[in-house]
DNA sequence: AACCTTTGACCATTG
DNA sequence: GCAATGGTCAAAGGT
């Protein structure tokens, strides 16, 4: 009569939703479907353009276009990922199995229902304007999301891993494989997850794009994209010897959803973006301006739960 | 005071 | 149906 109601009501909007046949699954799920709101941010990103962000550049895309043979502007990611596995440079990591113990049956085979981004980040997030979030809801306006986050790989002159999930869960996810430690990790990585495909770029990839976060800021805060999150969970996934955080857009009608996970010397080595901001990035510009507190990180000890009926958000996600 | 992290337990999905 | 895994919740505690 307390608790179990709300557990119970929870939000069970896990993974999965492309498969209509699911048994115990009776809440329909759709595969890219955000609560959009009113008036689109797209207009705003176009129309003003803030000064912290980047904006649109057509730039960017046009490099893209010429990297991925058949992407004309933004069909399927998949077939933008077919134009990238045809091309030679593709090479499917078969080495599996150098992190130690992950024997993960995993599915070799390229299934192209969730496009999946992996990118070493010469460049932090802070470089792309938002890889999680443009405002755009439309699968074409992923799409473009996708462009342009490969297009700021390319640009960034940094080897981009493309990767496809078999079966993601919901909307879409970016993956960023924040690499500054070196390649060798960033292999480790691919062959890691055994399930995606990983293409490479050869290009000379300057390690002095690492940032600050090796020692300073790494354990501090969850790589500024912009946006505040807040974090509410972390696990230890088996696939990788890291602890795996959860965090969620601070913003109560954000569905976005980002997992990141960190070696033990605060290296990003994986970051997942889930869905994308309904809304522009908190702070524009981060002068001396510092409308939160310290950015400090917090360390405590965590609790014990009780009851509580109060299910905050649980309408967004991906479709309601 | 508001917000965030920590952390164990709960839950959902998959094999 | 159970076990394993991953994802989420929410109390307690810090900043
Ligand atoms: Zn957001």
């Amino acid at each position: 009569m307390y608790n179990q109601m709300a557990k119970n009501e929870k939000e069970q909007q896990q993974p999965k939703q492309q498969q209509p046949s699911s048994p115990s699954k009776p809440v329909s799920s759709r595969p890219i479907n955000i609560t959009l709101p009113p008036r689109s941010f797209t207009e705003t990103f176009l129309s003003s353009g803030p000064p912290g962000t980047s904006g649109f550049s057509p730039g960017p895309m046009t490099l893209l276009s010429g990297f991925f043979p058949g992407s004309d502007d933004c069909k399927s990611f998949s077939q933008l990922l077919s134009g990238t596995m045809a091309s030679p440079n593709f090479k499917p990591t078969d080495d599996k199995s150098p992190a130690g113990d992950f024997s993960r049956p995993g599915k070799l085979s390229m299934v192209p229902p969730s496009p999946m981004f992996t990118m070493p980040l010469g460049l932090s997030p802070v470089a792309l304007p938002d890889s999680s979030g443009f405002g755009l809801f439309s699968p074409e306006g992923f799409g473009m999301i996708h462009q342009q986050v490969l297009a700021q790989a390319a640009q960034a002159n940094s080897n981009m891993h493309v990767q496809q999930a078999p079966a993601m869960s919901s909307t879409q996810f970016l993956t960023f494989i924040n690499n500054p430690a070196a390649h060798q990790q960033q292999q480790m990585v691919g062959s890691v997850t055994d399930s995606r495909v990983t293409v490479q770029e050869p290009s000379d990839f300057p390690r002095s794009y690492k940032r600050s976060e090796s020692s300073s800021l790494a354990v501090d805060k969850p790589t500024d994209d912009g946006y505040n999150w807040r974090k509410y969970g972390q696990k230890q996934v088996k696939g990788s010897e890291f602890p795996r955080s959860y965090y969620k857009c601070t913003l109560p009608i954000c569905p976005v959803k980002k997992k990141v996970e960190r070696s033990l010397d605060g290296q990003v080595t994986e970051i997942i973006y889930k869905g994308q901001h309904n809304h522009e990035p908190p702070r524009p510009d981060k002068r001396g301006n510092d409308t939160g507190r310290d950015k400090r990180q917090f360390k405590q000890s965590g609790g014990l739960r009780n009851s509580h009926p109060i299910s905050k958000w649980k309408c967004q996600e991906n479709g309601r």
